[in-house]
DNA sequence: ACTTCCGATTGATATTTATCAAGCGGCAAT
DNA sequence: ATTGCCGCTTGATAAATATCAATCGGAAGT
């Protein structure tokens, strides 16, 4: 990697602690790319040659089954993913593809397996930001288990509510069939689970959302903190 | 805990490299209990101040929202749960309950955390651990998300089968209603998805299950690595 | 401005899954 | 042996969700 994005990279969490020089041997053999829309990075199945680092734009994590596909996630700067498949070296559970033009840093899998072991800092913040992966995870299972299909769109439209200020208007971060599968349901569903949360104040023009009954809507939904929110 | 212990969680891959003293330190604020079936160890929501270990018997992981509860996951020895809470401090995501009779240590997460720091060969195996984890849920997911509970209970039962040794003929480990939750179903739906699954060759009488056509019932539930391997 | 394309929507219908209400049957306590 | 309990099963029905087939409508290209 030219030393010119050192900075960059730097300045992120997982790497704003460590050692200088063992950053300078971690970027030794790093990549930061620009990828465009719709590039499939990483296949399920593959070895985890690399560790990845959204640095800008998104990426979507999904899997495939018996000629099903799903979204798992989406990944927004600044987060690593395939944290879990680099650190025991075992192959990716997930396809990601860039949703948007993306920037990514590459990083070596051996490299960060290497540096886990020297630099006690640096193990520290990737042990942490594996466990934060993990909660997601968790708390994703416990609104799919729980949850029916017009709670979970409720839920997800108050968390996307907040991220964005929590204003009574906001965007959707992406397209709509993209949510539904995040959502696990289907396209034709989610349009129908809109017009259901109509009777909940909730109105959508594109990628547009008001709330117009904050309260009547939380009261549906009944949001928690151990489902929703992501930060803790 | 009393030094008479120390050998039985000594023993226990997360503690078998670690530094003898750290292993001490460790211990000293240490308990082993004893608990019987279907007691609360711990509720979602509560401060992680263990590392819980299970020595013996097994753990029912589950989780509760507006009324609903379902099973996440069992933990069966040795392993831990709610490690991520420990690491990031953070309440717990998952209550947990004794299925059976069960020996489990507890161990203050702040000692977990510090000898993190000062142990690096400590820290591998968490990590470790935590990433297998995080990639159990992750399979768990995708079994959710792309499979119809017919081709869950399926790929559960061929599981079952391997870890039993791969003989036609096994025992189901606990009782079907937990068995639902865990697969993200109703009882009522359990009983009638073994029934459809009579058509390819699966028989039960009380917790014996017995498949007579492995290929058939193979082709139906097209188990994959990437979901169904926990080893990987 | 017109066409084309593609995601979103809508309606009709089918499938899957849950709910409710009995029953059945093993097992433990008496 | 009898009783009562509890988990499992079964049947009937309802609700949730998916599928299939059009259709709509905005954005991009001509």
């Amino acid at each position: 990697m030219p030393e010119s994005y050192y900075p960059e990279v730097r300045a992120l969490n997982l790497f704003a602690q460590m050692d200088a020089e063992k950053f300078r041997a971690l970027m030794r053999g790093s990549y930061v790319q620009n990828f465009p829309p719709q590039i499939e990075l990483i296949s399920e199945g593959d070895p985890s040659d690399f560790l990845h680092v959204v640095l800008s734009g998104s990426v979507e994590l999904f899997s495939e089954w018996n000629g099903r596909e799903t979204s798992m996630a989406t990944v927004r700067p600044v987060s690593t993913f395939i944290l879990a498949a680099t650190i025991r070296d075992a192959p990716y559970l997930m396809s990601a593809r860039t949703i948007e033009k993306s920037r990514i840093a590459l990083i070596p899998s051996q490299d960060v397996r290497a540096i886990f072991d020297e630099d006690a800092e640096f193990a520290r913040t990737i042990v942490a930001e594996l466990a934060q992966c993990y909660r997601s995870v968790v708390k994703a299972q416990k609104d799919l288990k729980l949850r029916s299909s017009l709670e979970r769109l409720a839920n997800y439209l108050l968390r996307q509510q907040g991220y964005s200020g929590g204003e009574a208007s906001f965007e959707l971060p992406f397209e709509k069939r993209r949510m539904a599968s995040l959502l696990g349901m289907t396209p034709e569903n989610l349009s129908r689970a809109f017009k259901s949360l109509q009777a909940y104040g909730v109105s959508v023009d594109g990628n547009r959302v008001q709330i117009d009954q904050q309260a009547t809507l939380e009261a549906f939904a009944k949001p928690n903190a151990l489902i929703d929110d992501y930060s803790i």
